[in-house]
DNA sequence: CTCGGAATGTAGCCTCGGCTACATTCTGTG
DNA sequence: CACAGAATGTAGCCGAGGCTACATTCCGAG
């Protein structure tokens, strides 16, 4: 408690950030938003892969709501970026680098949808806004959203 | 109460949502973003006209850490849109519906910084990762986040 | 009133993440 | 075992949102 008026009585109207202030956390929300669709990639792929064994092109396509070639394109994204690998024909597969990245962000998934319902935010509601939300939660902040968790 | 363990038991490593679910949650997440940048644009340009008076390109540009030349063209965009007016070498200003959105983005930017504070997110991150977040809150979670603060 | 530096605008290039259309490969069924 | 249909892959297009380089316009100091 006492959290909540750190400073907000005139700030309203008036008082804009310092110029490189506001430039970095813009630049770190631009910066966060490359990286999100790997993420998700990786995620889906991981999921795939221990739920039913498989990941196939079309069905991350289809997961996604994408055409399956912007998958296949993405995919490709993923082997240059190290996080998988797929032999043509073979299915997709998920190096350490990918899988631990999946981890994280499974984890990180879970940590925000269940702050979301810890809050009040219905169910899919709280499913759906997660998806876009995780991109951009922080360090720090996932941290204070697992102590707030912990102290329910 | 109870509000925390919907489901929580099994979900992890099972339990993928329905096919179409998924992607229609992949599907808004990626509209989102869409719109993102025109929001921060039209919240940044209310906030200098309101502060300074006008709204120039270069400030503009370095207040999101761009170039002027993207800004500049994004401020196009906003013209096509509908949301800006700028006659060349005049500044920007804001068409009603500009006024009007951005009125509705500052508030939610507002409720989401909030909601960061409120369960314990350090001040530097919640204003930082609230820019990327925002757009992010559907309204069923504004409401939600609304609720909480209230009965802070 | 002129002239130089700052602000503004234009052009052209890049990557990402979509798409459709078409080509190739795999595979299950008759 | 052949072949149709599904899955996979390739090519080429588009718009958004970055960038640099260059051209133009504005404005204040001398």
């Amino acid at each position: 408690m006492s959290v909540l008026m750190v400073d907000s009585p005139i700030r309203s109207a008036s008082a804009l950030p310092e110029e490189p202030t506001q430039a970095s956390r813009f630049g770190k929300a631009r910066t966060a938003q490359s990286g999100a669709l790997l993420e998700d990639y990786v995620e889906l792929i991981s999921d795939l892969l221990e739920s039913g064994g498989e990941a196939r092109p079309t069905d991350i396509a289809r997961r996604l709501g994408v055409a399956h070639a912007t998958a296949i394109k993405t995919i490709g994204r993923l082997k240059r970026e190290g996080l998988a690998v797929a032999k043509p024909y073979r299915g997709v597969f998920l190096t350490e680098a990918g899988e631990s990245l999946a981890a994280r962000v499974r984890a990180r998934h879970r940590v925000v949808v269940d702050l979301l319902l810890a809050v009040g935010v219905p169910f899919e509601a709280a499913e759906s806004d997660a998806e876009g939300i995780e991109h951009h939660v922080s360090d720090a902040t996932l941290a204070a959203f697992a102590r707030f968790l912990a102290r329910s």
